[in-house]
RNA sequence: GGAGGAAUGGCGGAGUGGUCGAACGCGGCGGUCUUGAAAACCGUUGUCCGGUAUCCCCGGACCGGGGGUUCGAAUCCCUCUUCCUCCGCCA
């Protein structure tokens, strides 16, 4: 969320850049800045208080310690009804604290300026676009056709073990996952990226933190025997190992890799947008993180969208980079670009990764801050992350734009991990 | 899952009702000494909120989280969480 302070001096501009999110959020800014106001004086009353408690408290110890039990008994009473109002202080500044909470959380983050108003994934910016889509003829097949042809993976038998949305990847399916899996690990390694391995469930102070919580529970799988939610992403788990931290600004940037599988209920999804492995309900991912100097952020930004271009470039795949607008961009985000690479039977362009910049939004959430040099009060950093990349819709593409008449092929690059270089139907005995 | 014990500042570890934001040690920072460094010695050392106040100053809060008793709680009570020991189960 963001920090009151910030709503409180740049009320215009946020309310300016948040129209690019098709809202206006004036009134609800007035109203917090409005509770802030009488929470302020709250403080100042409770506070004062407090030390003329404190302060009696100690008189009556002396005076008990001297003998005067008498007085020691008169201020007792004083400082009893002192004591209530004290108590019904707090709760009242309890109720308002809670109540611009509330409030707050409702805010999303303010778009970077190069963020334009839109409506929705139609009004996204086409930033770059490379590669070449290759000729592959009226025979061309969609890739859940090719995964039943050459056996590598079992859309059927997924529903039958769990339900839509969550196949079963077999042979040259699996290993060619694998291998994916292993080389974008290893090239994120390269990059000076840490390699963890998260929980693949995580509590509500996570899932707060990150942003998910308070209103994307339908969202995510819940498992509420325990109040736990199954990771939609790994940058939930990956984040939050520095949530509550003050970390030095000489460590910063803090970059950290993580494969995962993610789940997601993509609750209201049907039809042709979400045939094979178009969306499912759970896949695996290799997520990039990182938690960098406010004063670098958007460089390190653009850092991470080459890096993860240049993966995708590098399996050949023709792409695009679009930014998003306003009416697309996740709330916690103030810039994000999305990568799509075309999958060519389906004549389709399918999201592969989102890179963003979330700058302090869920910094402060997280209160994940950096001790500056010379300063003593501790900032807000800055937390970025990105798909490096996310698997299905890769493979998909792939798939498709591999095919040859007798098989698949496979990209170069992933061919010292696979083992294979290309993946054929065999006739029996697998 | 059952029984018992514990949780204190960056770390270790005192403190069982007031004078405790908290002894002492380590670490960190600053200084003296030294050509430099080490050692030794001296000093300093958290976070949050508020006071028109990023540093200084003042008030308040914080001893795992929440609640309670009390004029007063790190200290007593309740509850939750986590950790340790023993037992059970287990890839």
């Amino acid at each position: 969320m963001l920090t009151l302070q910030y709503l409180q001096q740049n009320t215009e501009h946020i309310v300016e850049r948040l129209k690019t999110r098709n809202q206006d959020y004036r009134e609800l800014i007035d109203q917090i800045k409005q509770l802030d106001e009488e929470r302020r004086s709250r403080q100042q009353e409770v506070n004062d208080s407090q030390a003329e408690l404190n302060n009696l408290s100690k008189q009556i110890g002396q005076l008990f310690k001297e003998g005067r039990t008498d007085e020691a008994n008169k201020v007792k009473e004083q400082n009893a009804k002192l004591k209530e109002s004290v108590k019904e202080g707090q709760q009242r500044l309890h109720a308002i604290e809670e109540e611009i909470r509330s409030l707050m959380v409702q805010i999303p983050n303010v778009p970077h300026e190069t963020v334009e108003q839109g409506k929705g994934e139609e009004d996204n910016v086409l930033v770059r676009q490379n590669g070449q889509a290759p000729d592959l003829g009226q025979d061309a097949l969609p890739h859940w056709e090719l995964a039943k042809k050459h056996d590598i993976i079992d859309f059927d038998l997924g529903n039958k073990i769990t339900g839509r949305g969550f196949p079963i990847y077999k042979n040259e399916g699996a290993r060619l996952q694998r291998a994916m899996i292993s080389y974008f690990l290893d090239k994120a390694r390269e990059q000076g990226y840490q390699e963890v391995q998260p929980p693949l469930m995580v509590n509500e102070d996570s899932a707060f933190a990150t942003g998910q919580l308070p209103d994307k529970e339908g969202q995510m799988y819940q498992v509420p025997i325990d109040n736990f939610y199954l990771i939609p992403t790994a940058e939930v788990p990956v984040t939050n190992i520095y949530r509550d931290s003050i970390v030095e600004e000489k460590d910063l940037p803090l970059k950290l890799t993580a494969y995962t599988p993610c789940f997601r209920r993509e609750a209201g999804s049907w039809g042709k947008e979400v045939r094979g492995l178009n969306r499912v309900h759970q896949f695996d991912k290799v997520e990039i993180v990182q938690i960098d100097h406010p004063e670098r952020s958007y460089e390190t930004l653009e850092a991470m969208t080459s890096y993860v271009e240049s993966l995708i470039a590098d399996m050949g795949m023709p792409y695009r980079v679009m930014r998003l607008c306003g009416g697309d961009l996740g709330f916690a985000a103030a810039l994000t670009y999305d990568f799509e690479v075309y999958s060519s039977a389906q004549d389709k362009w399918l999201e592969v990764s989102s890179v963003s910049n979330f700058t302090s939004y869920q910094a402060n959430r997280l209160k994940l801050r950096f001790r500056q040099e010379g300063k003593k009060k501790p900032q807000l950093a800055h937390t970025l992350n990105g798909s490096a990349l996310a698997l299905p819709r890769l493979l998909a593409a792939m798939l498709e734009n591999y095919q040859e008449e007798d098989g698949i092929r496979v990209p170069e690059v992933l061919q010292k991990y696979t083992g294979f270089s290309s993946i054929k139907r065999k006739e029996e005995g697998r």
